[in-house]
RNA sequence: GGGCGAUUAGCUCAGUCGGUUAGAGCGCCACGCUUACAACGUGGAUGUCGGUGGUUCGAAUCCGCCAUCGCCCACCA
């Protein structure tokens, strides 16, 4: 604290207090009900449904890049006059939360869901989500979101319950969801079907294993054996066919063709590598072609190999998917466990036996190895096969091996029934939206992935085999025969009028899969629209089973902008705020999320859910890596709330968030004990505890879990990036407080233009160029430019200039009225152009004046708004605008900066004033005399003559500048050595300018081809440059001279 | 393999339509608690704009190539 005796005389303090503004202020503003929309006709609406947080954890700062933004848009739309609605809510996030609470109670009650149960466990994940959710909502409230709480959501609640249940059927009903049999991304730990989008690539160590397949009854000439390839050799057991090409001598031909194409196309350096391949193939064509040939003959004549450790005949077939150019040429085919061959299996109707659980083990169709896991059995098989004499070789190899994102482990292909979206009709609505511009994606970039990625049009998997979720709304019985059919169908036609409009059924065709489904036989699946006890119960006793299975998560956070609205009833707020007006979001789910909720929206609403698309950057730490809690470099937005305050974090983000750059954040530990910064490092951030090398006292972090650490104080996670921001606030802070600390007379008394000094007209003609570049750059999603140009302007502008120029004015009682008038209008157009970016802070202020001075407008003589959060979004006031007094401002900047510089590099005391004068033309004499007072009080420095007869004193330092020479009398106070110094340097950088402008302007070509008003620019320069020198030349000499007497 | 983005001061980043003496914050140096603010003020030092070739009168900026880093998508028996 300070110890100023003066201390007494204000009763504001000199540090912002922000813990207790955002206390203050938050509860204001809810109980006032500033945060709740509700449909006014009178009104234009802006809408942001939020990216609902996942209720798995906390939210980091990445979230809370994505909410300031969010908020920064709301808050400024309000002030603007919209009818401003931001639904808040939070997404079940099914396979994700599930495992998080499912490995929790395996590691701290070493239970697993099959011993909960189903209900148990979902009643736990309930648990969680209240609990996550209650988290997740006060993080967003303490970073002073304005939501609409009454609104909030969540993606398993009624109403959104309800929104899938509508929207699964109306697929249902159109066909565009159907049951299928399909290779699925199979997670053995959670049992779960995963999309492609929950899979992540990782390299590992493997190997490539040469395996011999026996032939059987090989003719004369024939080979005894096909040998092929593999780097998972347990699949062996599931093989069904070894395909040869076709055509080989063909393929090999084209593929030599493409290669040669490529190495033309290729850069020099890659030539060398390319032909090396293109030897190895003309090598290959040499010597394994004749043995593909014999094999594809073989293959045409119907032989049949023999699997080996199964004994098992299975055939040789042709196939382009076997390309002679890899490998052995030829290719075993495993339809169950790869998805090519699964593609092959079904063009040539090859049987396509499982050999593996769903909890990762083989099952009896592997035969003696059943029971074993797939890394037993790949040890069995190999040593088996070494045994038989049947490995011709093996290769070390590098393998990019699918693994689940949730689990981590290994991703196995397993053939399953799921559920479908059909996507080639949705997916080009989707499409079509963004082309023709009813959505634009910001920035433009990330279209491209969009449509690249909806261009697939690959159907979407939507079947979890997991518990938490929206479970299918299907009732399936399988008709074992032709009559079993009818009879379902009449039940169904049956059920069909005493329950209109409930029910819709398709009946599924089993697939040649070689497992043997009875002729005529089929799958008759029943939709619900909703759950009708009676018709449940009639299906039920009919044989029909509910799936067991739960939609994937993507499929209600796709409804989300319309679900959040009461869709399917047409609610006031759907027919008002739909569609929506941005979406706020980082890039990692512009595919998963955003093109499924404009299809989505398109189907079910018929109009798209928002008409612009938001890309935020994304929040890296030190190493260039996203945040995540399991990383460990997670930061919770509280502790920097809790540190640097609420407005600092959103100033700070925003300050950060520029179009192109992700943002990096390196973060530190804060050690509770001396609250010095510790670094994180890679290895420290997953510590339990944490010893702090400045004080040598140990803290816990997020990991702490065993009761000595947990006991230990908690370090905070920050960053000093925030303290920019912090230190803004602060500066806002004090250039409020002393701007109140001189209101206690203020009266809004009439004032005319003629009044105005220059400072004043100088900062309203600022004002009007902050208050546009500020409302462009927040139209463009340009945060960083708005951040940037509030901050330059209320510090560099505002509180240098402005607030140091009118500290003599409130001094005096005639001239007090018009300061107190313009600096009360400026401060009050700086708070609400900040008010989106930094709430807190300024409704702290805001309300502080209104207490002294409600009535502040320059043409407004109402009273300011009762909170800040609905006062009007500032207007640009054209007539400030005035080029003249900012290009004469500039030039009275020049000369204080000039004085200043002498005074520091002189040493001369800061108590003594200089005197100086200024040489120049009668016109600006005239502008930059009524400054004197300025150059006083703000560099110590009186203008004793000023006029185009100005002389240097005897004893000077001089400053050359454009059409202007001062002079900064020293005489008792020059250090004549070190001016010389300064002047010699001077002159020497004026002589590098000059010779540079001088080659410049000698060039013919830039005069001649150069616009005329660039060379005139230049020669203007060169002119100034020249007499700069001369000045210098003139002052290093009487400097000399001086210095000799 | 395809695509996107980045590389500017010790650190983190701006840099508009190609024309400035290339900027900011932090850090560093010097001086200063001067009545809003030491979370501050005044002044200062700090750059081969990743490399290279080109376009141009003129390139941090536009184009080609190279290097490094990050991300996304696809695929590899």
């Amino acid at each position: 604290m300070s110890t100023s005796p003066n201390e007494n005389r204000s009763e504001l303090p000199k540090q912002y207090d922000h813990l207790a503004a955002q206390r203050r202020w938050y509860q204001f503003w809810e109980q006032r009900g500033c945060f709740s929309s509700d449909p006014n006709p009178a009104k234009r609406p802006y809408t942001i449904a939020i990216p609902p947080p996942n209720v798995t954890g906390a939210l980091h700062l990445g979230h809370a890049l994505n909410n300031t933004l969010q908020d920064i848009c709301i808050r400024r739309k309000r002030m603007q006059g919209f009818e401003a609605l931001w639904i808040p809510g939070t997404d079940h996030a099914g396979i994700a939360t599930q495992a998080v609470v499912e490995r929790r109670l395996l590691q701290e009650e070493g239970l697993s869901r099959h011993q909960l149960g189903r209900q148990g466990l979902v009643d736990r994940i309930w648990q969680w989500k209240n609990e996550y959710e209650a988290r997740i909502l006060g993080q967003l409230k303490q970073m002073g979101c304005s939501c609409d709480w009454r609104r909030t959501r969540f993606t398993l609640d009624p109403i959104c319950a309800r929104a899938v249940r509508h929207t699964f059927f109306s697929l249902f009903k159109e066909r565009l969801i159907y049951r299928g049999k399909r290779l699925v991304n199979w997670d053995t730990m959670l049992q779960t079907a995963v999309s492609d989008d929950e899979v992540f690539h990782e390299t590992v160590d493997g190997h490539f294993w040469y395996i011999n397949y026996p032939l059987i009854d090989p003719r004369p000439g024939e080979p005894a054996h096909v040998t092929v390839a593999t780097t998972r050799p347990e699949t062996m057991l599931g093989d069904t066919a070894v395909a040869v090409h076709p055509d080989p001598a063909g393929a090999l031909e084209r593929a030599e063709r493409d290669l040669r194409a490529k190495i033309d196309d290729a850069p020099a350096k890659e030539r060398p590598e390319l032909e090396d391949l293109l030897e190895q193939l003309r090598r290959r064509r040499d010597e394994m072609l004749p043995l593909l040939v014999k094999l594809r003959d073989m293959a045409r004549r119907g032989a049949m190999a023999l699997l080996p450790l199964q004994n098992r005949p299975i055939p040789l077939i042709e196939d382009i998917w076997a390309k002679p150019e890899l490998g052995t040429g030829c290719v075993k085919i495993t339809p169950a466990h790869d998805p090519n061959d699964y593609e092959v299996g079904k063009r040539h109707g090859l049987p396509m036996p499982s050999i593996l659980n769903p909890d990762g083990t083989l099952r009896d169709e592997a035969g003696p190895y059943r029971g074993k896991t797939i890394a037993e059995a790949r040890a069995q098989v190999v040593a088996d096969l070494e045994a038989l004499g049947l490995l011709a070789k093996v290769e070390d190899r590098k393998i990019e091996l699918a693994h689940s994102d949730r689990s981590k482990t290994p991703i196995e292909p397993l053939l399953t029934d799921q559920w479908f979206v059909k996507m080639d009709h949705l997916a080009q609505t989707a499409i079509d939206a963004v082309v023709d511009g009813r959505v634009k994606i910001i920035p433009s970039r990330y279209a491209k992935g969009y449509l690249d990625w909806l261009g697939e049009k690959r159907d979407w998997p939507i079947s979890r085999q997991l518990w938490w979720g929206h479970q299918i709304p299907v009732w399936s019985a399988a008709a074992a025969d032709r009559n079993a059919l009818s009879d379902a169908l009449a039940l169904l036609a049956e059920l069909d009028r005493r329950f209109p409009r409930l029910m819709k059924h398709q009946v599924e065709e089993p697939e040649r899969t070689g497992e043997g489904a009875a002729p005529g036989g089929a799958v008759v699946h029943a939709c619900l629209l909703e759950d009708q006890p009676e018709l449940i119960a009639a299906l039920e006793s009919a044989g029909f089973v509910r799936s067991p299975d739960v939609l994937d998560t993507w499929f209600s956070s796709a409804l989300w902008p319309h679900s959040t609205l009461g869709w399917p009833e047409q609610t006031p707020e759907l027919r008002y705020y739909y569609p929506t007006s941005a979406l706020v979001t980082s890039r990692d789910i512009i595919t998963l999320w955003v093109a499924r909720m404009v299809l989505a929206g398109l189907h079910n609403v018929g109009e798209v859910p928002f008409a612009e698309v938001y890309i935020h950057p994304k929040i890296l730490d030190a190493y260039g890596e996203g945040m995540s809690k399991s990383k460990g470099n997670g930061v919770d937005p509280i502790d920097v709330i809790e540190k640097f305050g609420a407005d600092a974090l959103r100033f700070g983000l925003a300050y950060l968030t520029t179009e192109t750059q992700d943002i990096r954040m390196p973060v530190e530990f804060e050690c509770p004990h001396c609250e010095k910064l510790v670094e994180q490092t890679r290895e420290n951030r997953i510590l339990p505890r944490i010893k702090c090398p400045h004080c040598g006292k140990a803290f816990s972090t997020q990991w702490a879990k065993k009761p000595a650490d947990v006991a230990l104080p908690r370090g905070a996670v920050v960053s000093e990036r925030f303290e920019l921001a912090r230190n803004f606030c602060n500066k806002l802070w004090n250039a409020s407080r002393f701007v109140m600390m001189n209101l206690e007379d203020y009266r809004p008394a009439a004032m005319s233009s003629e009044e105005l000094r220059v400072e004043d007209r100088w900062v309203l003609s600022r004002l009007f160029t902050v208050t546009e570049v500020v409302s462009s750059a927040f139209d463009e999603y340009r945060f960083a430019d708005a951040a940037r140009a509030l901050y330059d302007f209320a510090w560099d502008e505002f509180c240098s200039f402005y607030v140091e120029m009118v500290k003599t004015r409130l001094q005096n009682e005639a001239e007090r009225p018009v300061a107190q008038r313009v600096l009360t209008h400026a401060l009050d157009v700086l708070l609400r152009l900040l008010h989106p970016v930094a709430p807190f802070v300024t409704e702290e202020v805001w309300q502080r004046l209104a207490a002294i001075a409600p009535v502040r407008g320059l043409d407004d003589p109402r009273p300011a708004a009762e909170s800040i959060m609905i006062a009007p979004w500032p207007v640009a006031r054209k007539e400030d605008r005035d080029a003249q007094i900012e290009a004469l401002f500039a030039r009275f900047q020049e000369v204080l900066r000039g004085v200043r510089d002498i005074r520091a590099r002189q040493n001369v005391p800061p108590r003594t004033t200089v005197r100086f004068s200024i040489r120049t033309d009668a016109e600006l004499a005239e502008a930059l005399r009524p400054m004197a007072p300025y150059f006083v009080s703000m560099a110590g420095a009186e203008l004793t003559e000023i006029g185009p007869q100005t002389t240097a004193p005897p004893l000077c330092a001089g400053i050359a500048l454009p059409a202007m020479e001062v002079f900064v009398n020293l005489a008792g106070v020059i250090d004549v050595e070190a001016e010389c110094a300064r002047k010699r340097k001077e002159l020497a950088d004026l002589e590098k300018f000059i010779a540079a402008k001088r080659n410049k302007l000698q060039n013919q070509s830039f005069i001649e081809r150069a616009p005329a008003e660039v060379v005139q620019k230049e020669r203007d320069s060169l002119n100034e440059l020249a007499a700069a020198r001369d000045a210098a030349v003139r002052a290093l000499e009487q400097l000399i001279a001086a210095a000799k007497t």
